[in-house]
DNA sequence: AAAATTAAAAATATCGACATTTTTATATTG
DNA sequence: CAATATAAAAATGTCGATATTTTTAATTTT
């Protein structure tokens, strides 16, 4: 079983080379759930979706059951498919126990992390910074483009966790914060802040101090969770 | 969304009353992944497997699908679906990560638990015990029905945990390691220790003594670990 | 005989069509 | 006119057939 030239598909996580129309049309959607295109509680009817993604019907019904996996995606027998609905309560359960796991997960990396990790942390991070100080002027597309950075610094962090199931279940609920983030601050560009917490998780990381990594990695994630909360508090 | 009298599908969980091919199809694979017909690693031939499940390919590989969603299965593209491999080394992974979330859920639900709760923990335990007491005689198909309320007890007893998010992927975890127990242990009976130990948790958890609880527990679930580590060694 | 090429067989991925079920709109009844 | 029953529309779930890709087997070449 040799994956490493091939799209695998665990719960959740792509490594894309190869390409079939599920993989794209699973792609696209996961893209237009997280965006907001497809709207939370949406019902997504496969005889209107087909078109949209120009693929046919079991092709489709097969990528909205790989998202599934991620919980992106409801299935109902007999009633078909929904976006995952939101809730306030939701997402204060996903920032809880996605510090739990990815506390859990960084600290577990510091102390096993061995030097390529360190490299691979070091130019995450990097590249990761180049697009946040320009954070001013943020572009339409280099917000996409911090997106997918950000998400890279943080799977870099805990790369070295030996678990793979915490990894796994760290990198779902990743996924579901950034779909609240994105649906929340859709206008809002990223803060200066969002660099000087990165750094921190950084410093902190090639410190090797678990307990300094703790507690700033525990408040860089409580923050989405309280700009959130602040933004439905104040449409209120 | 009223799923009261509706299968609903999420990440690894069914609640079925509405039956479809799909929804057959994945019951009987689960079963057959985890009682080992279908053996770990294993590929799963679409074409050939669709006779011996009587649909479609199209069906089949929806179910399929929704099998990543508990990590039972794989998927590769241009190369089809696995049966999910094993290896002490996942088991291990599985039991260290079962642990934190499940003495976690316990222990939240020991904490929030209502009396409604309560009653549905006294029935499942009284359920469990019925088949664990007549452990000695244990037919084949009472191993069957311990297994289903095995699974009730502790589904109970974490019932009234405040996270969905943790209560999910505990469930998951807990679907593979019956697996491993299952795959290993396929002609040991049940021991009479193990309702001891069931004991021990309902005991702990109705008189909210939380310490005692994660103590028992982490201890329950290490020792399928040490059971199936225990035979693997012995098989050298 | 090992490596590389080619040909045949098998398996995956995909679509279009259709039966069944659910939902919506309309009509009927107390 | 509210509640219920009925009819029409829409959507889901399902299968069989087929193009494409991968795997296996046979053949050729160095």
């Amino acid at each position: 079983m040799d994956d490493i030239s091939n799209t695998e598909i665990t719960a959740g996580i792509i490594n894309s080379t190869t390409s079939t129309r599920v993989l794209d049309a699973l792609t696209q959607l996961r893209e237009d759930i997280i965006s907001g295109v497809l709207e939370p509680g949406e019902k997504l009817r496969v005889q209107h979706l087909k078109s949209k993604y120009g693929v046919g019907a079991a092709t489709l019904r097969e990528a909205l059951s790989l998202l599934v996996s991620e919980s992106l995606v409801t299935a109902t027998a007999q009633r078909g498919f929904n976006v995952a609905p939101i809730s306030l309560q939701d997402l204060k359960d996903i920032s809880e126990t996605r510090i739990m796991l990815e506390v859990q997960a960084a600290v577990d990396s510091v102390q096993n992390g061995d030097e390529d990790w360190e490299v691979q942390l070091i130019g995450a991070y990097h590249r990761l910074t180049k697009v946040e100080e320009n954070s001013t002027n943020l572009a339409e597309n280099s917000t996409a483009i911090w997106e997918q950075r950000n998400i890279e610094f943080h799977e870099a962090l805990v790369a070295a966790c030996s678990s793979r199931w915490v990894r796994q279940f760290r990198s779902i609920l990743h996924t579901h914060s950034e779909r609240y983030r994105r649906l929340s601050l859709q206008t809002v560009g990223i803060s200066r802040d969002v660099h000087e917490e990165h750094k921190q998780i950084f410093d902190a990381a090639m410190a090797r101090d678990a307990d300094t990594l703790s507690k700033v990695l525990t408040k860089h994630i409580e923050k989405t969770f309280d700009i959130v909360h602040k933004l439905v508090d104040d449409a209120k």
